[in-house]
RNA sequence: GGGCAAGUGGUGGAAUGGCAUACACGAAGGACUUAAAAUCCUUUGGCCGUAAGGUCGUGAGGGUUCAACUCCCUCCUUGCCCACCA
């Protein structure tokens, strides 16, 4: 009998449905455990990205449930966003059906996955009842000073009237209608996460279980330095200009300064001067192009003399200010003070301009600015630093910057290169941001109890003339909740990142309608023990959703600080070497796996191909590999003995310790292959139920509907997910003979199977004795004899 | 430019100081079959050898060690993330 995965895989997600059987509860006898997959954007596909990361989940959560831990495993929908108002204007359909028509169709895909998911809990963020709560949070933090307005710049479109996503811009032009793209000023909303950076970058250390990558990349991202904060006086008039730099040992070397365009002091430092005319229109270049444009490496560095000069504080020298697209002004202090013979972008800007260099860190190679072919940016010895010439750079850095602030032309300063977190989009599918403008109070946030702040069902959708939620007169129209007085709505909508930040809170209470989430539940089932997902969170989504529990644990409603204990990424799905991706055409359908070969093995592929946090190459064969092992152990089951012998026991129990620690340290490739071994010895010796039955409950977390049919067919009543994970006998593992290993100087010559409590003295005349050894121990003096209890002796001579 | 990974048979990968290539894919041969598929069994890193066996071999080079895929140094290549971040 061959196995039917078609009926197997509809009947058995029919029976946990119907039984309820991955419904999580509070328990008191059994320990928590919440595992956690990033959620989808409800797009209305999966693809092979979802399978992977919700396979390995779904593994995880269904080993610990055998475990006997009381298991939190929910799923929902990031469900805000573009695509579905892109979606309406292409379709004329609304964003709201069209997203809950994805969200079907998802839920379908993932359900013919068999992942075990507690539907009760789904939420979706698009949905009046969660996103009331994102309102919630917003005003607590506008109560507390952390929501803000302040002008920024935008993407805009002149001929759609409308701003644009980075991703949209396409050559510097609008993706629709091609348009010249331009930087629009607008008063926009911001978080100040930055209140919240030394927790952020301090807390980091507590994460023990994070793959060091992700505390890098994060600890990059806040980029505290400790740095001079110097002050540059102007030669015309007494005005300062502050610079600031970490590398305060090469100011003797700076022989110029750099204004962003931007910059407050340029108008006022070029008025009159000759330059004048040619600085503003560079200023006007400047600002017409996008900030990631000026930020590429690969194009030229360009910059205009303002025709002023300032004072380097340290030596009086006159510097000459320049201006240049390569500064910016939203780093730093806007300036920085340029030292071209140990700062590459510095010394590339002075070759081109032809500005004076003067080397202040001795190198071993070049002592002559002439033949300097790039920057040096290492240590070496100080020289041309008046008093401080001869001391190491290092030991300057600390005694340069003392000095200047006892002169007080210098602060020592901690520099951060986190920015606060705008929220601000001009969109509609998003939750709307709870403020009201009246002309008498100003910025006035909605009443709490007056929430939600409801989406308007009917928008106009054009892709033209701003934002369809600012032509709903209903929606803009209000009155103000202190005054009664007429007022404007704010049209704004959060960025989706806000609303996931929270999201595993509200998975311990997804129906909870007295605050975002019940604070027993979340002291119950938080911090999540285990999340999944893929790299490209590693810094936002992570971050925000730090940032976000901090700020519940400041307001009292939880008392831990991290939400996230354990992490894993998962890595990406290739083919042929590259990522899988719409615009490669490269993309695998998991639904047409399913269709020729089943979930089951689908999922088995996916675990046995690669670990969980390398690159996957999908392989058609490796599928076809799956599936026939699967109908190995089927077969299994058609000729079972009365018996199993010893020997297969043995290996049983090694199976099971190995599986057991590969499946706890997520190693489901090894773990994999050991079932596969263990599956070998049965085939060379046959296996009775008892054996096979642990083996059927080892393999089920990954291939779930197959074993719980093999589980009925074995005479069970209950669902396979009541049974228990398999316990290993140790004293089954002892073995009393040892293979031992014999080298002669590392190199294997020969073995010897010895009791393995085998005496020293014993084991040597034992190996000395052996023939095999002859040709190379003859005539040599022996040097060192070295045993490896029960794996190896290596005789050196 | 910065940060972080990774580099092992024909392929995916295993071993994280102690027998390199577990497990699988592919390939070759055999059994069953009228035949094919499926299945089962055997072989499968290179070179020399009929064989026993020898020898080389984990991106390159050096080092530590009785012993290195594994640890250290230098370099090369690829991937990912971030980036004129002062």
């Amino acid at each position: 009998m061959q196995y039917s995965f078609k009926e197997v895989e509809k009947k058995w997600q029919k029976n946990w449905q119907e039984k309820k059987l991955f419904l999580a509860q509070g328990s008191a006898d059994k320990p928590k455990y919440y595992l956690l997959e990033m959620f989808p954007y409800p797009s209305g596909k999966i693809h092979m990205g979802h399978v992977r990361n919700y396979t390995i989940g779904d593994v995880a959560a269904r080993f610990r449930r055998l475990q006997g831990y009381n298991v939190l495993h929910p799923m929902g929908w990031d469900a805000f966003g573009q695509p579905a108002e892109n979606a309406a204007i292409k379709n004329k359909t609304k964003p709201d059906l069209w997203t809950h028509k994805c969200i079907e169709w998802m839920k379908l895909e993932l359900e013919k996955m068999g992942f075990s998911y507690d539907w009760n809990r789904e939420v979706a963020t698009c949905d009046s009842s969660y996103y009331h709560w994102n309102q919630w949070i917003f005003l607590k933090m506008f109560e507390r000073g952390l929501a803000y307005r302040k002008a920024s710049s935008v993407n805009w479109c002149p001929s759609c009237e409308t701003t644009l996503a980075n991703e949209e811009v396409i050559d510097g032009g609008c993706w629709r209608c091609h348009t010249a793209v331009e930087q629009k000023n607008l008063e926009q909303w911001f978080l100040k996460i930055t209140d919240y950076k030394e927790r952020l970058l301090e807390d980091l250390q507590q994460l023990k279980n994070w793959p060091d990558k992700v505390l890098a990349m994060q600890g990059n991202w806040i980029g505290k330095s400790q740095g001079v904060q110097i002050y540059f006086r102007l030669k015309d008039n007494n005005k300062v200009i502050p610079v600031f730099t970490t590398r305060v040992d090469t100011i003797f070397g700076a022989t110029y300064i750099v204004l962003a365009p931007e910059h407050p002091l340029v108008k006022e430092i070029i008025q009159g001067k000759p330059q004048e005319k040619e600085v503003l229109k560079f200023i006007q270049k400047a600002a017409k192009e996008k900030k990631n444009i000026r930020a590429a490496s690969d194009v030229k560095k360009e910059g205009v003399f303002s025709g002023s000069y300032a004072i380097n504080p340290v030596n009086r020298e006159e510097v000459p200010i320049w201006i240049a697209d390569y500064v910016l002004m939203e780093y730093g202090t806007g300036a920085i003070m340029a030292v071209p013979t140990h700062d590459q972008r510095d010394f590339l800007f002075a070759k081109e301009h032809r500005l004076a260099m003067r080397i202040v860190i001795r190198s071993t190679s070049s002592q002559d600015v002439e033949d300097m072919a790039e920057a040096y940016e290492g240590d070496g010895e100080q020289v041309n630093s008046g008093e401080f010439d001869g001391l190491s750079n290092q030991e300057a850095k600390i005694k340069i910057a003392e000095w200047m602030e006892k002169e007080g032309i210098g602060k020592i300063e901690t520099h951060w290169r986190l920015r606060d977190w705008l929220i601000s989009r001009q969109r509609y599918w998003g939750t709307p941001i709870p403020i009201v403008y009246c002309s008498k109070c100003g910025v006035v946030p909605v009443p709490e109890q007056d929430l939600p702040v409801k989406l308007p069902a009917d928008a106009p959708f054009t892709g033209e003339g701003g934002s369809p939620l600012g032509k709903v007169k209903e929606f803009v129209n209000a009155s103000c909740p202190k005054c009664k007085s007429v007022a404007r709505r704010e049209t704004d909508t959060m960025a989706t990142f806000f609303d996931s930040s929270w999201y595993f809170l509200r998975f311990c209470s997804p129906k909870f309608i007295g605050g975002p989430f019940e604070e027993k539940e979340a002291a119950y089932w938080m911090p999540v023990n285990q999340y999944i997902g893929g790299i490209e969170h590693a810094i936002l989504h992570l971050l925000y959703s730090r940032f976000f529990t901090k700020f519940f644990q400041d307001l009292g409603m939880v008392k831990f600080s991290e939400p996230f204990e354990r992490l894993l990424t998962q890595g990406m799905v290739l083919k042929d070497g590259e990522v899988m991706s719409k615009s490669r055409g490269n993309i695998v359908d998991p639904d047409s796996i399913i269709k020729d070969y089943g979930a089951d093995t689908l999922r088995l592929f996916m675990l046995f191909a690669a670990p969980p946090e390398t690159e996957l190459e999908w392989d058609s064969r490796g599928i076809e590999g799956a599936f026939k092992f699967l109908n190995r152990v089927w077969r299994i089951q058609e000729n079972l003995k009365e018996k199993s012998d010893p020997q297969l026991v043995r290996a049983l129990h090694k199976a099971i310790k190995k599986v057991t620690e590969d499946f706890t340290d997520f190693k489901f490739n090894t773990a994999i292959a050991s079932l596969m071994e263990l599956t070998n010895a049965i085939y060379q010796s046959g296996a009775d139920k008892e054996v096979f039955s642990q083996l059927v409950i080892m393999l089920s977390p990954i291939a779930p509907h197959f074993c719980e049919e093999l589980w009925e067919i074995l005479g069970n009543k209950e669902s396979i997910l009541t049974a228990s994970w398999p316990k290993f006998d140790p004293s089954l593992l002892v073995e009393e003979k040892v293979t031992m290993v014999i080298q002669v100087n590392g190199k294997v010559r020969s073995k010897i199977e010895v009791d393995q409590n085998i005496a020293q003295e014993e084991l040597r005349e034992l190996v000395l004795k052996d023939a095999k050894l002859t040709p190379w121990l003859e005539n040599k003096p022996l040097k060192n004899f070295i045993v490896v209890p029960k794996k190896l002796i290596n005789i050196v001579i």
